[in-house]
DNA sequence: TCTGCCCGGGACAACGTTGTCCGACAGGTG
DNA sequence: CACCTGTCGGACAACGTTGTCCCGGGCAGA
């Protein structure tokens, strides 16, 4: 039974015990000048001694920052796939954050109209001093809100569309994956195979790199004289993958390759493939463009987009580091994911 | 260009705009007597339309709570896996936490050292009112030093082993799911359908719940007389996920029926017993402890134990909430999960 | 009409930091 | 020996909120 209530140490207790003031100490530990060294050496002993760190609603309240970051994260009730992708992005965040003493603030909303409440509530009570926005979309209200509210951010995923000048500004930042790059990667795979007849299941419509890599096979299948490279949206979850997926495989001339936008998805293909008979790699390719576990785990293993979301994760956060400080908004360019082949994808049947 | 540097409003404000001093305000807002009827609906009219909200470090600062909850995940480096549990937990958490105005402060370390180190660290810096320990471990330091830090907690996923008294306190609550019952669901499913040598690969080792669960099996095999029921322990991923099946059944006598404590350890298993040439169901059974979209996708579609994970998260931010309001410890129990059988169980050659 | 009481509401301290200002004291110089 | 300059360090206000204290005015009872 511990009763006794343990203090937290405070400057005061710091400068009591060194026998000097309290503005003394302020000045010893945020190492500013106006304190000799022998003195400040006696602060700093006393300080780690006691553990003294920081207030951080005290530092807050005197104008420094915060501390903290937040992120929010739009999703339905109910429908969290089993993608990896947000927990190692977040993963990556923090690796880059803890070093520089600032910690995550995470929650997760209904949709986009309770995130931007979200924005507005976070400014209103001081929480965060800036916030990592994701799943950008080609119509978003979150930067112009953002913007309004003085609130530095970064966006994850970029943001673009056709020749639009990119949304970064003086308090914004940007850091995106190319996804163009990646779909013609993807499409030179399998045209090499022999595929001439590709479809894509994608994610939800309106998220901007749903759209660029819509736009991307188009373009593509346009210079490789591909026939009828139709893309699907979905919401990402497997049943409305399996749906695409049969949707397309029902087609009189159904394509010879599917490209999912996740792993989830892509193994919802591989489910409806079996399910009409069909055997992946033999009668139908499938592309992975996700990787994780499951996709190494699985047979056959799915040929798959690989990227380090966690590197990801750690640009985005040095970029908003970076525009805290004062820095200006700027566009980083993640390097551009590797194909990694693997057995779904084998030249089509008769090619 | 929005030069202008929008201003957050503060009591002053609104204490002005209603001809009031700034503590007539706090009165009013905070619902405490002290305020004629008129004067509240004036001062709240003037806080709506300015669109009002606490300071979240002013008020931390002024004894009152942060608001802020926080929650810990150790997970060694790059060892993310697709499970869906975590996400869904924080998801549960925050909806019962959303509507009571607190946030929740996420962050991922390596190992149990820097997650205790990072307690000291948000206790010292006042950052977060109470935390969510997930993975507890039979011998665990994180209940003593939380509560030495007097630090109210709630721990996901119960802790006693064997008859020691179960860890909850005067700042402690404990949430969790009864693996013992859960187990014993399994086994007599098994047993049903006539096996007769069952073997469990498990979590980490030294995680209460694995220790729980690998206690349980012994004890229901030695009760249903079915030989020689082993566990193993992993450390959750597919790779360690994959040895452990190979080495059982590699086994002169190998299992008919494995239980996997995860759902990425039991898609492992189903594609070593393809790599051996065995069928799933056929020449044997997997079952897998978590349900998710990746169980119901696959083929064979993989029995297994559905708990509704978002509301044992919505569970343990209760119970920590009420320790937080001065309530004592309390030891939640969520419902059973269910087992859901589907086609990845089925009777034992020759059985 | 005077005394006592209740109640609305204002002034002020407190929380733990940071930042500004200014006094004290040491050293060197005229 | 007096003066000036530079540095060390203390006193104090500020941040936005909550909590305590107290004052003044209205009302009831004597």
């Amino acid at each position: 039974m511990e009763e006794v209530p343990p203090k937290r140490p405070t400057m005061k207790d710091i400068a009591r015990e060194a026998g000097v003031s309290a503005s003394a100490v302020s000045f010893a530990l945020n190492n500013r000048a106006g304190v000799s060294p022998g003195t400040r050496a006696r602060i700093e002993r006393v300080a780690e001694r006691l553990g003294w760190r920081p207030h951080s609603a005290a530092r807050a309240l005197s104008g420094e920052s915060a501390g903290v970051l937040g992120m929010v994260l739009a999703r339905p009730a109910g429908s969290l796939g089993v993608e990896s992708f947000f927990l190692q992005l977040m993963s990556g965040i923090q690796r880059a954050l803890a070093p520089r003493d600032h910690a995550l603030l995470f929650q997760m909303v209904d949709d986009l109209d309770s995130e931007c409440e979200l924005y507005r509530r976070w400014w209103a009570e001081g929480r965060v001093d800036g916030v990592v926005v994701v799943d950008p979309r080609t119509e978003d209200p979150r930067p112009a809100l953002l913007a309004s509210l003085g609130l530095p951010a970064v966006v994850v995923g970029g943001m673009e569309t056709g020749g639009q000048a990119p949304p970064t500004g003086p308090r914004l930042s940007n850091v995106w994956a190319d996804d163009t790059a990646a779909m013609v990667t993807i499409v030179r795979h399998l045209y090499g195979l022999g595929h001439r007849r590709v479809a894509h299941i994608g994610g939800i419509g309106g998220f901007a790199h749903t759209e660029r890599r819509i736009e991307a096979l188009r373009a593509e299948a346009a210079r490789a004289e591909l026939a009828d490279a139709r893309s699907v949206t979905t919401d990402y979850t497997d049943a409305q993958g399996a749906e695409a997926a049969r949707g397309l495989l029902a087609q009189t001339t159904p394509p010879t390759a599917l490209i999912c936008d996740n792993e989830v998805m892509a193994v919802a293909a591989v489910s409806v493939a079996a399910e009409r008979g069909l055997a992946v790699p033999r009668d139908i390719s499938i592309v992975s463009w996700e990787d994780s576990v499951l996709c190494r785990t699985l047979h056959p293993q799915l040929t798959s987009l690989s990227r380090d979301t966690e590197e990801f994760g750690r640009h985005a956060a040095e970029a908003l580091l970076a525009v805290l400080t004062g820095g200006p908004g700027r566009r980083v360019t993640v390097p551009l994911p590797r194909l990694i082949p693997r057995e779904s994808t084998a030249p089509p049947p008769g090619g």
